[in-house]
DNA sequence: TAGGCCATCTGGTCCT
DNA sequence: AGGACCAGATGGCCTA
């Protein structure tokens, strides 16, 4: 089969010039794929004229466009123009195939493989366009990227909370701004994205970015008022609602700096632009303070995968605190995995590259 | 092992 | 005619 032959090793593009595309796990992966791949079809070279892939019409239109072929002009191909044995499909139309002379495969070949590279091209530069998007909005992690719809409609939510905000012209609140940006997301990825967030809240207070930009952020970038949504943790009596304020805020489980959110969407957003299904339930803990999970022993760790990192109000942390994991509701109740947890020290927001981020933070100055 | 994600190949369609 | 774009198919890798 044509298709087979096209696949030839030595006729395949050099993958090595698109280095940079390909992350550090997947590159050797990808040559390797690419080379068990050809060595797959090329194995199924006898298999010639047997269409494995798709429908079966597969290089019937190279064929016919090698018109210019002025030998056996009427030696058609048997498979293509001997329709008369076949039943139940339609009599094919337009010039007769004719059959593949060596001369003929050759620069169907050659045509095939050209159309590959360049697909291949294209896609490259679509990735590579998808990275630069990975490294604009708010979740950015080298060792875990997000993946390609994750980017796109994180992108999305970005572009909405940024443009909400322009419009209301207020500070919002965390809350909200992060159900903004986890609309419709995956709950790993709702994960990350909070993650992230409370990484950034915590340079917003030390005044220092994780590249060693600089930067002012007096206060936490949200608004802290007073939350619709209810933790599973603030069930302790200081923390119910209707309780006072100053106690809720003294409260050893309960920070000041802590926005709680623990499911449904926002009543405050009620954007009918918004398709996407509700984010999975997730409890939102603001961290503002200063990094503490250093202290925190192996056990807690391990009950409290992504949990809030208390302020200095209280210097002791219950154990019953098990609420505080970044709750997952549903098969991943089982809390904030692994994986999730660990890029967020290489992740980073890029203040100093999205205009946004300057807007954002222009507007929290004041 | 199923499902998600991804890269690649492939053929069809449209455009220049 | 050739390139860009698209979607389907396929297989590999990874993780729960």
């Amino acid at each position: 089969m044509l298709t087979r032959l096209f696949n030839d090793p030595s006729l395949l593009p050099d993958m090595q010039k698109f280095p940079a595309w390909v992350d550090d796990s997947g590159s050797e992966d990808s040559k390797t794929k690419e080379d068990e791949q050809d060595h797959c079809r090329l194995g199924d070279e006898d298999l010639d004229e047997v269409d494995v892939k798709g429908g079966g019409s597969r290089a019937q239109s190279e064929i016919a466009g090698e018109e210019e072929e002025d030998e056996e002009e009427e030696d058609v191909d048997e498979d293509d123009c001997g329709d008369e044995g076949e039943g139940d499909r339609p009599k094919k139309r337009g010039p007769k195939k004719r059959k593949m002379t060596p001369a003929r495969i050759e620069r169907s070949k050659v045509r095939r493989q050209k159309a590959n590279a360049r697909e291949r091209t294209r896609m490259h530069d679509l990735n590579s366009a998808l990275d630069n998007l990975r490294k604009v909005v708010p979740c950015y992690s080298k060792t875990q990227k997000l993946s390609k719809i994750e980017t796109l409609r994180l992108a999305k939510n970005y572009i909405w909370a940024l443009s909400e905000i322009l419009r209301n012209g207020k500070r919002p609140d965390v809350v909200s701004y992060v159900q903004t940006l986890c609309k419709g997301l995956s709950q790993p990825t709702t994960n990350l994205v909070a993650g992230c967030l409370q990484l950034n809240s915590r340079n917003f207070l030390t005044e220092q970015c994780q590249d060693g930009a600089r930067f002012h952020m007096p206060n936490p970038p949200f608004s802290m008022h007073a939350y619709p949504y209810q933790c599973s943790r603030l069930s302790s009596p200081q923390c119910q609602p209707g309780s006072n304020t100053h106690s809720l805020r003294n409260h050893p489980y309960c920070s000041p700096y802590e926005a709680v959110y623990t499911g449904g969407a926002s009543p405050e957003y009620n954007s009918p632009d918004y398709e996407g299904q509700h984010s999975p339930p997730m409890c939102v803990n603001g961290n503002f303070s200063l990094r503490q999970q250093e202290s925190v022993s192996p056990d807690a760790e391990r009950g409290y995968h992504y949990s809030m990192h208390y302020s200095g109000l209280s210097g002791s942390r219950p154990p019953a605190a098990h609420g505080l994991t970044y709750s997952t509701s549903g098969a991943r109740s089982g809390g904030m995995h692994s994986e999730n947890v660990a890029p967020f020290h290489d992740m980073h927001v890029h203040h100093d590259r999205a205009p946004a981020y300057e807007e954002l933070n222009a507007f929290f100055h004041n």
